[in-house]
DNA sequence: ATGGTCGTTGGACGA
């Protein structure tokens, strides 16, 4: 199973990057951030045509987030119980995933979780506070839903930089917004919970990054962070064979500024 | 050089 997340920052200008990349990738699911549109603007039509199924939870103007894969969503929530939020930024989702061609007939439950985390503007502000209580409430909510399905992915634009080795230049982002101690204890808190981190299962090259901003050259100088992950339940982590970040369709002509990350489960 | 870049929108705001 090939689970991938990517915020693609619009999906109406970001399509055609979205339909180049699965043909290469086929992933099985695709966990799309910043969609940007409303439901009855949503492409399925195209998205079907290149295979996939897909459900969303799309907004005017801001966040959006949308689950294309290769088989059916069954139980699907938008919304995480006592987090009254207006703002589409949570798609959860079931998910029957064969098990290996060795078995054909065995299949496995997964429950995939993706979220579009707040970005919080600046440590202080208004939005930083929202940021922190929405953490608050997923950390509360997924320690009900790790009981409930063994096999559990939390995926998504997390907007946190889990380690200064995550930031192109630690001091300078030391306590800012995305890097601030207490965004990392929330993000340590999904690893309490049994989340692991899958891109750091794997010996990974120095300066891997997932976001670069538009300005200051940022991608040609490689000024970058990671701050989209793949988080994994034990028994997923125990079938995780790699996990890597496709930085190809950032360099494509009007980019998103979020790349693909990708991660490989032998189920 | 007191900006810088996108996307959505039709002037700011969010990232």
């Amino acid at each position: 199973m090939k689970i991938v997340t990517w915020n693609v920052n619009s999906l109406r200008v970001r399509l055609p990057h979205v339909l180049d990349w699965l043909k290469t990738e086929q992933p099985d699911i695709l966990a799309l951030q910043e969609i940007k549109m409303e439901d009855k603007d949503f492409p399925v039509e195209d998205i079907e045509a290149a295979g996939y199924s897909v459900i969303y939870s799309g907004q005017k103007t801001y966040n959006g987030v949308a689950i294309l894969s290769r088989g059916v969503c069954g139980d699907v929530i938008a919304d995480i119980p006592g987090l009254d939020d207006h703002q589409r930024r949570v798609l959860c989702a079931t998910l029957d995933v064969a098990s290996g061609a060795a078995s054909p007939a065995m299949h496995t439950q997964v429950r995939v979780m993706n979220v579009y985390i707040p970005n919080g503007e600046a440590v202080g502000s208004d939005k930083y506070r929202y940021k922190l209580d929405w953490l608050e409430k997923l950390v509360i909510y997924l320690e009900e839903q790790r009981a409930i399905y063994p096999y559990l992915i939390l995926l998504g634009d997390f907007n946190i930089a889990p380690e200064a080795c995550d930031v192109h230049d630690p001091m300078l982002w030391d306590g800012r917004v995305l890097c601030s101690a207490p965004e990392r204890k929330m993000f340590e808190r999904f690893v309490d919970l049994g989340l692991c981190d899958t891109f750091r299962l794997f010996e990974q090259a120095p300066n891997q990054f997932s976001w670069w901003d538009y300005r200051m050259a940022a991608f040609r100088r490689d000024l970058g962070l990671r701050i989209d992950h793949i988080l994994a339940s034990p028994a997923l982590c125990a079938a995780c064979v790699s996990s890597r970040i496709d930085k190809i369709p950032r360099a494509w002509e009007r980019p998103s500024d979020h790349a693909p990350v990708v991660a490989v489960f032998d189920l």
